[in-house]
DNA sequence: ATATTTGACCGCAGATATTATGGATATTGA
DNA sequence: TCAATATCCATAATATCTGCGGTCAAATAT
């Protein structure tokens, strides 16, 4: 059930290389093939991985505007956050999105092509959501640091 | 160079299932293992794959808290960018730094265990870095979209 | 018109990797 | 002590990847 580690080792390579042959991740770890296949079958079961993925670059792929906005709602209705909240997961545009608390109530990231597309953006989705009542949008200049892997160590 | 219906259509399941066989992947595209095998090699030569990671469930790994924090500098010396950028890479809790145009300097996203760990954060980290005037943290209360791909169809 | 080049695709086979099985060893708790 | 459980390993069968040769069609040159 808890978590060891060499498990912790696993999970911290397979962050960084998602694909690493099992063989060579063994070589790695210092243990079988088969033991660290049962320790990774094993950590997938409980949880601990829910899945794999491509990294892809977003400049490469037209996407080169990030944006964080934020997202103020009104209060009025009580159901404006389960509409808000359904409109955002259609999105596509919409990487991320989370209820916060503090001076707002969403913050929402998003990765579009350009300022023309942002415009669309703002206007076609955000601002057309019932229940928006005030954005405020932070366009991104410079990326310090992009999806970092977790802490697992 | 330029990319067709069928590399999104690789790209998009690869993004979600960064682990399936070359086969299975084959099988999905329409294609055969070759073909699709050496449109990913080239998708991965000129950059549009960067590499593939594992997902982690954060919670599991009890990385149970993330917190935004707006962060503004002083700008009396310029080297300060530097030095929080190179600050910040260094710090495992933090999962993303972005620069931003608006209200303040830094976003900063970042993953802890609990309030105490994060004010141990926010004291030892963040506001320990020679040039940090001002914080302002959101604490996520629910995250309604988390990491979606990329839209690349 | 015809030859040639180019690019995309496919099938096959040797090399490589995954996985199921059985068994050895060590640790734990009754 | 003795059974139960964990972890690990070697082996073998099963599946997968990959390099190579070859086909086909479209574009280009002669």
């Amino acid at each position: 059930m808890d978590i060891d580690r060499i498990d912790r080792k696993i999970l911290s390579i397979l962050q960084e290389d998602g694909r690493i042959a099992n063989v060579d991740l063994a070589e790695r770890i210092g243990l079988s093939p088969t033991s660290v296949g049962e320790r990774l079958k094993r950590l997938q079961r409980e949880g601990f991985v829910e899945g794999y993925g491509a990294r892809l670059n977003p400049q490469r792929l037209g996407l080169g505007l990030l944006v964080f906005v934020e997202v103020l709602l009104d209060k009025t209705t009580p159901d404006n956050f389960e509409r808000f909240a359904r409109a955002v997961k259609l999105a596509p545009e919409v990487l991320e999105c989370h209820m916060v608390a503090g001076g707002f109530d969403y913050l929402v990231k998003a990765r579009l092509s350009d300022m023309t597309a942002y415009r669309r953006f703002l206007g076609e989705r955000l601002l057309s959501m019932p229940g928006v009542r005030e954005t405020r949008t932070y366009a991104v200049m410079e990326e310090i640091k992009r999806d970092a892997p977790l802490p697992v160590g």
